[in-house]
DNA sequence: GGTTGACTAGACCGACTGGTCTACTATACT
DNA sequence: AGTATAGTAGACCAGTCGGTCTAGTCAACC
């Protein structure tokens, strides 16, 4: 019916993995059209330029990640504290499963993209960030429920959030560095701890 | 006496300067060259590759990391935790210094080059990985000082440092993607809270 | 004063880049 | 049946990449 759709997707999901096992720069049209089976002319039907295809595949794994695990750890089933430490432990198991298969930690596609191209692309750039700031509204629901659930002490849960996330990334990032996924399984926890205060308004 | 001196020189800092500010592989050994005013012939005279040189500027960086701002940080003089605040501010006057220059938050060198090179050069990866075991032994360091002197309960000293750490990397990426250093100094000051416990040995 | 070797100089190399172009096919509507 | 359109196909483009090569300059040493 629509074999247009699937040789969009074909582009969008190699790409996806080449990008993420890689980098942005690294990884070529050329080498994408031939791995997805794809030729150039139909490339350039369905993304106009290469910026164009990141555009997509950052939408298309925000959008794998929000409804995939990311929604499993910040399940409303679960208390709010614990989906933290599900979170580390998916990110743990994905970063294993991928290493274990590839050979090498691949880190989080959008803590990559966004070191790599945030200073020369800002459409990129203002996409990642958006990404990253639905990430973090997740952790904050989470933090709310859990100072409403008693479980944790007041404090500041956006700013916390924030926290979190830039903890998570930068624990993902040591672990690539090293290449040890059990980096993650270490560090990771101790995102529980982190607090930033309410400020003082006496 | 020694031009040749001068010329390495000139291509190592014009080399740390754009890589810094842009990434690896957006700049050529071209405009490395045409910006040092250095000739092609003389780049391969004094680096035997692009790789050799991005291990070069690592060293560089890394030395004057060392004996600069993280050396004062560091100061042994100042109470333990509050250089881990002395830390942060200098990381958020750097960025923002740069960025009022720049236009653009340059984020941190070697997280920088760590995301985007580590998956496909296990070489730059190492030296990297080495330079945050340095960073991270100043953290530890620190942390049993503070231990010692009893304003910080005993913990797992080695773990929290590299937690610190990322945490630090963390926040200058989310920073670097937002373009604002100001997330540095909201979000910077709570790397005082992460604790990783020693693990119970009853 | 002749020779050596560090260094400068940049033309040049094949490979590859993102992107364009034309030619062609297949389907869908009129 | 005829035409429009979506998509396939890949040759081709100018430009750039990291790296090599040859030619030549210059200072130090014999």
């Amino acid at each position: 019916m629509e074999p247009s759709l699937d040789t969009r997707t074909r582009i969008l999901s190699t790409a996806r993995e080449l990008f993420h096992g890689r980098s942005y720069a690294d990884v070529g049209v050329k080498e994408i059209c031939s791995i997805a089976k794809v030729p150039k002319g139909s490339f350039y039907h369905f993304f106009p330029s290469k910026q164009d295809l990141a555009m997509a595949v950052i939408d298309d794994m925000a959008e794998d990640w929000a409804h995939g695990f990311v929604a499993e750890a910040f399940d409303r089933d679960l208390p709010p504290l614990e989906r933290l430490d599900y979170m580390i432990d998916a990110a743990y198991y994905w970063q294993k499963a991928a290493k274990d298969i590839e050979g090498r930690m691949p880190g989080c596609l959008f803590g990559n993209l966004a070191l790599e191209v945030s200073t020369r692309d800002d459409v990129l750039r203002a996409k990642l960030h958006a990404v990253f700031q639905k990430a973090s509204a997740r952790f904050h629901e989470t933090l709310d429920e859990a100072v409403e659930a008693g479980v944790l002490a007041p404090l500041n849960t956006e700013a916390t959030a924030q926290a979190m996330l830039a903890y998570l990334e930068g624990v993902i990032l040591l672990a690539k560095t090293r290449n040890d996924p059990e980096v993650v399984r270490i560090l990771g926890p101790a995102i529980k701890t982190l607090r930033i205060e309410l400020a003082a308004e006496n």
